[in-house]
RNA sequence: GGUGGGUUGGCCGAGAGGCGAGGCAACGGACUGCAAAUCCGUUUACACGGGUUCAAAUCCCGUACCCACCUCCA
C-alpha cells in the first residue's frame, strides 16, 4: 500500500503523489517567536518529525522547510515592554525553540528561514499580485498592501467557507480596505515603531504581514508546487487560506496536500499563548523524562485532540518504561545490534495516514513476544525481536539506544564509578542471600532503592538501573 | 450567524456495518526467600432517542453536551 495522508483541503485520505518521484517536499509553519515553545507547539514538531522519519524509512528523500516568524505585532510589543530590541526577543525565543527540538529528539528541518530574510521575495510577489489585479496599496496612504479577497473567486476553498458567511474583522480598522475581509500582505510603518522593523518598498517603508512570508518562503525553497503543507489546525483559517489564495493568485499551484495536526488541550481549552494556559517544554521535562514526553505526544493520532493531564502523562511514561525495559534487557543479553526492518503490519499502519496508535499496538505485541523469548532464555530470538522493536522505535524517534537518547558520552565515566559501587553492594547482597540472611540482603536492596536505583533479578544475576 | 471535529470500559486511546486494537490500573495465577521485572488469565464499552439492515459503536434522522476556526495562535 502506498503512503496515504488525510488532505484537509479535499477532506479525504489521498495517496501521496510527489511532484518529483522519489522526493517529498514538506513545508510546515513553525513558530511566531513571541515566547518560548509550549508542549502544544512541540506536539506539532513531533508529528512532523515522525512523518519525516517514516517517509525516509520508506526510501524517499525528504526536504522539510519550517519557517520562523520573527516579526509581528506581539514581538514588537514585547520588545517595547522589556526595553530591548524586538529582534533580541525573537532570537531568544528562536533559540528556545531549537533547544526544545533537541531535547525531544526532533531532527532539525532541512532549512528554517526567517520571515525577515525573504523581504525581497515578498515584494516581488506583491508586485505580481498587484499586476494581476489581486492586491492593492491601501487608499489611505498608510503604506499597507492588501489582498483583494473579492478578486479571487475560490477564496475560502481550504476552510470550506464562503466570503459572505465570514464575519467582518471588527478589530481591524477598515480604513484602507476595499472589503473588511481583505487581509494585509504588508503593513506600512507607523510612527513609534522602531526603524529597524521596517524595510523599503515601492509603497513606502513597512514590514511583512503575517501570511505572505510563508508563500514567499515555500516558493523560494521548495518551488512553486510542492507536496505537503502542514501546521496546526488553528492555522487553517485564516493563515493557510490566505497563503493558498496569494500563491494561486500569483500563478503558483502551491501545496498538493494539506496536513493539519489537532490541538493539545489543557482543562478543556486549546493550549495557547492568548488563553494563557501554557505548559512550557522546558518545565515539563523537569517532571518527566523527555523521551517519555515524546512518547506521550507521539502516541495519539495526529488528528485527535490530546487532552493533557499529568495522569495520562505519567501513564505514558509507565507504558514506555515497559518497552524500554525490554530493549535494555534484550540488549544486555543479546547485544544492542542495530535497528532492523519493521514488520509489515507496522508499515501498513504508518502508511495509513500515519496511524501511530495502530503501529504502537504492533510494537507492543513484539515487546510481549520478546519478553517471552527472554524468559525462555532464547538469546538469538530475543536479539531478532530487539532488532525489530528498535526498528519500529527508530521510526517514532523513540529508540532508547540511539545516539539521540543514549547520551553515554558525557557521563560514561560516572556510570563506571556507579557501576563499580553498585556491583560491590550487589555482591554483598548475593552473598547474604546465599547464606539465607535475607534481612541483610533486603537492607542492601532498600539502600539502593532509596538512592534511586532499581534492582532486577534475572537468571543471569541482578541488574541495576537508575529509576526513571 | 457560518464552517469543521468529537462523546468508546475505572482511566488513556484505536477502530468506522458481522470477527472483543493496544496500553495503564485492579484482581487472580506462574516465577521469586520476599519483592521488583516478566508471562498467562479475568472484569466493566461504544452520549441519549428513534430508524435502515439478516446484522449498527460504525449508516440515516433527531436531541444533549464538548472542542476548534471565522481576531493573534502549532
Amino acid at each position: 500500500m502506498p503512503f496515504q495522508l488525510y488532505d484537509t483541503a479535499s477532506r479525504q485520505i489521498r495517496a501521496l503523489d510527489p511532484v518529483v518521484p522519489g522526493r517529498v517536499s514538506i513545508y510546515h509553519c513553525g513558530l511566531t517567536v513571541q515566547g518560548p515553545p509550549h508542549i502544544g507547539h512541540i506536539r506539532k514538531e513531533v508529528v512532523f518529525d515522525v512523518l519525516r522519519r517514516w517517509l525516509e524509512r520508506s526510501g524517499l528523500e525528504v526536504s522539510i522547510v519550517a519557517n520562523v516568524t520573527d516579526i509581528d505585532d506581539k514581538i514588537l510589543a514585547k520588545g517595547d515592554e522589556q526595553g530591548r530590541p524586538w529582534f533580541a526577543v525573537a532570537y531568544e525565543n528562536e533559540r528556545a525553540l531549537h533547544a526544545a527540538y533537541e531535547v525531544l529528539g526532533c531532527i532539525p528541518p532541512t532549512y528554517e528561514p526567517r520571515a525577515t530574510g525573504v523581504v525581497p521575495e515578498m515584494i516581488e510577489m506583491m508586485q505580481t499580485l498587484i499586476e494581476r489585479g489581486h492586491a492593492y496599496a491601501a487608499e489611505d496612504g498608510s503604506g499597507d498592501v492588501y489582498f483583494d479577497v473579492r478578486s479571487w473567486p475560490s477564496y475560502g476553498e481550504l476552510s470550506g467557507q464562503r466570503v459572505d458567511d465570514m464575519l467582518n474583522a471588527e478589530d481591524a480598522p477598515p480604513e484602507g480596505k476595499r472589503d473588511g475581509r481583505d487581509f494585509a500582505l504588508w503593513k506600512g510603518h507607523k510612527d513609534g515603531d522602531p526603524e529597524s522593523a521596517s524595510w523599503p518598498t515601492p509603497w513606502g517603508r513597512g514590514r511583512p504581514g503575517w501570511h505572505l512570508e510563508c508563500s514567499a518562503m515555500a516558493a523560494k525553497y521548495l518551488g512553486h508546487e510542492f507536496d505537503i503543507h502542514g501546521g496546526g489546525l488553528d492555522l487553517r483559517f485564516p493563515h493557510h487560506e490566505n497563503e493558498l489564495a496569494q500563491s494561486r493568485a500569483a500563478g503558483q499551484p502551491f501545496a498538493r496536500v494539506w496536513m493539519h495536526n489537532a490541538m493539545l488541550n489543557l482543562a478543556g481549552a486549546k493550549m495557547s499563548k492568548s488563553v494563557g494556559n501554557t505548559l512550557m517544554v522546558s518545565e515539563v521535562v523537569k517532571r518527566v523524562r523527555p523521551i517519555a514526553l515524546r512518547y506521550y505526544l507521539a502516541a495519539s493520532h495526529y488528528r485527535s485532540i490530546v487532552e493533557f493531564s499529568e495522569e495520562s502523562l505519567a501513564e505514558a511514561a509507565t507504558a514506555f518504561g515497559r518497552i524500554e525495559g525490554f530493549v535494555r534487557r534484550a540488549a544486555a543479553l543479546a547485544g544492542p545490534g542495530e535497528p532492523g526492518d519493521v514488520p509489515a503490519e507496522f508499515a501498513a499502519a504508518m502508511d495509513d495516514d500515519l496511524s501511530v496508535p495502530a503501529a504502537l499496538a504492533v510494537l507492543q505485541g513484539h515487546v510481549t513476544d520478546g519478553n517471552s523469548l527472554l524468559t525462555a532464555g532464547d538469546t538469538a530470538g530475543a536479539g531478532e525481536a530487539l532488532a525489530r522493536v528498535r526498528g519500529m522505535l527508530d521510526v517514532l524517534g523513540l529508540d532508547p539506544l540511539s545516539p539521540t537518547w543514549d547520551r553515554g558520552g558525557d557521563d560514561a565515566a560516572q556510570v563506571q564509578v556507579i557501576d563499580a559501587l553498585v556491583e560491590g553492594l550487589l555482591e554483598q547482597r548475593q552473598a547474604a542471600r546465599a547464606a539465607k540472611d535475607f534481612a541483610t540482603a533486603d537492607r542492601v536492596r532498600d539502600q539502593l532503592t532509596a538512592a534511586g536505583i532499581d534492582i532486577e533479578d534475572t537468571p543471569q544475576g541482578a541488574r541495576w538501573s537508575v529509576k526513571g
